[in-house]
RNA sequence: GCCCCCAUCGUCUAGGGGCCUAGGACACCGCCCUUUCAAGGCGGCGGCACGGGUUCGAAUCCCGUUGGGGGCACCA
């Protein structure tokens, strides 16, 4: 197996798909799999793109055999071929308009059929001559492909749909080099919202801009396995690339093009984050909080942050909602009269509080709630003040987090401050 | 224009002649739970593009139409 990406830009989520399910293919039945980086083209390819591409690959979790090896630092193999091709009379050069010469392939057939795993035969016609060695000598794509895959022996081909033409081409190359074709698999396209192939044109398609806006690698592997392919046992949710190189099974694969749904890749997201342990969320949401978590109480605060979040680029907003300034003044007006009761028991209540973690701030709401009770308060006319007090907010975590993540003292001066506010008015 | 591919709920799909009055997931709507939003549980809405065949029987096989897409470079 072989992932052959031309750096010309950044990695696109149709190419991640491609490269995931080479992965899965070559990981399930024990393979190999090969990284290629087709850059023939000099001025467009640059070492930059490369570089961010490999970084995307490697953050999505994929890992190759051999490689990664690149197009333009062997160009021996291709003259070689080409040569073979002359001696054989299947090659021949010549000259277009603009007085360029080159080496181009003549097929001993110009028109017939291949076999695609999904599709069956699919026929050609009409294959007019085309280059193999461009006048600067380097190796066109179709000519370039097909020796690289012939010399490294790869044996599965998946690629795009958008391949299907140039299949055609190289299939005649395979055949004028006597080379053994391998098994071609064509994935159906991943179309944008507009029904077109996916591309830059719809905005945030590449795997960098998904990672810079919080989306965790392993619900885009997740996700864009289920476009065009099904897992066995109809399973939509994976932990990781082991369990879904695991299941992974070919006979599974779908033909027809399927429309990318932003939608569906961020409940997915908000799944896997939900899914994650503190810690191991806490390390991921690092590079995206511009404020330091409350000391000693990290991981209740990442907890409290968690099923809120959809992406983790939603942590500095979820952490000021619990944690940032509160103007009493904004609600002071719409508290309850039995808010000044709730304030101050709860304000003395928490003096011998030390709310160290949930199940400590658990208890002390559920002590809060048999007091009420026995007041005659009802549980809205104390949670609610106390939430506005709190965060300023009327929505949020639940209530035992907000004690939590703010500590006793934290909260207690809050609270004054909006029994403060309220008497004022 | 030429060549090629595809066609089941809005989206991802199961289905490969009778098990289909077409199943699941996401979204959406409703109910339950709940201090709130969310999550979770339960329920609902919603689809085989069309026309011919083949067959006792077609979402499933064949042909055509329509629709959508891809490709037509000395770019990959």
């Amino acid at each position: 197996m072989r992932f052959a990406p031309s750096p010309t830009g950044m990695l696109h989520l149709g190419s991640a798909r491609t490269a995931l399910f080479n992965y899965l293919f070559a990981r399930h039945h024990g393979g190999k799999l090969i990284l290629r980086i087709e850059d023939t083209d000099l001025i467009r390819s640059s070492r930059e793109f490369e570089r961010s591409q490999l970084e995307d690959l490697d953050w999505l979790g994929l890992s190759f055999d051999e490689g990664p090896f690149r197009q333009s630092e062997r160009p021996e193999h291709y003259e070689r071929a080409a040569q073979r091709l002359v001696e054989t009379e299947l090659a021949y050069e010549s000259e277009d308009e603009s007085g360029r010469r080159a080496l181009y392939l003549r097929p001993s057939a110009r028109s017939g059929s291949f076999r695609d795993e999904l599709r069956g035969e699919v026929s050609f016609g009409d294959i007019e001559d085309f280059v193999i060695l461009k006048s600067d000598g380097t190796p066109s794509y179709n000519f370039a492909v097909v020796v690289d895959d012939a010399e490294m022996g790869i044996t599965h081909v998946i690629r795009g749909e958008e391949h299907l033409p140039n299949t055609a081409r190289q299939v005649l190359v395979y055949r004028a080099l006597g080379a053994e074709e391998p098994a071609f698999v064509h994935l159906g396209l991943i179309l944008g919202p507009d029904g077109k192939k996916l591309s830059k044109r719809h905005g945030a398609a590449s795997v960098a801009e998904h990672r810079c806006e919080g989306y965790l690698p392993e619900a885009i592997t997740g996700y864009l396995a289920l476009l065009g392919w099904t897992h066995p046992a109809g399973k939509e949710e994976f932990a990781d690339l082991d369990e879904l190189a695991r299941d992974w099974d070919p006979l599974r694969l779908g033909a027809s093009p399927s429309t990318f749904d932003p939608e569906r890749l961020l409940v997915e997201n908000a799944r896997h984050i939900r899914r994650l342990p503190p810690e191991g969320l806490r390390r991921r949401l690092e590079p995206f909080l511009d404020e330091p978590l409350p000391e000693g109480r990290e991981d209740v605060a990442v907890e409290a942050m968690r099923e809120d979040m959809r992406l983790l680029s939603n942590s500095p907003r979820l952490l000021r909602e619990i944690v940032g300034p509160v103007d009493p003044a904004g609600f002071a007006g719409e508290l309850p009269a039995s808010s000044e009761t709730v304030f101050a028991h709860t304000a003395g209540a928490l003096e011998d509080q030390k709310l160290g973690d949930l199940e400590a701030a658990r208890d002390f709401v559920a002590e809060l709630r048999v007091w009420a009770k026995e007041e005659g308060i009802k549980t809205r006319d104390l949670l609610h003040p106390l939430r506005l007090a709190l965060t300023g907010r009327g929505s949020g975590p639940e209530m035992a987090y907000l004690f939590a993540v703010l500590g006793p003292e934290e909260a207690r001066a809050r609270i004054e401050w909006a029994r403060d506010a309220r008497l004022e008015i």
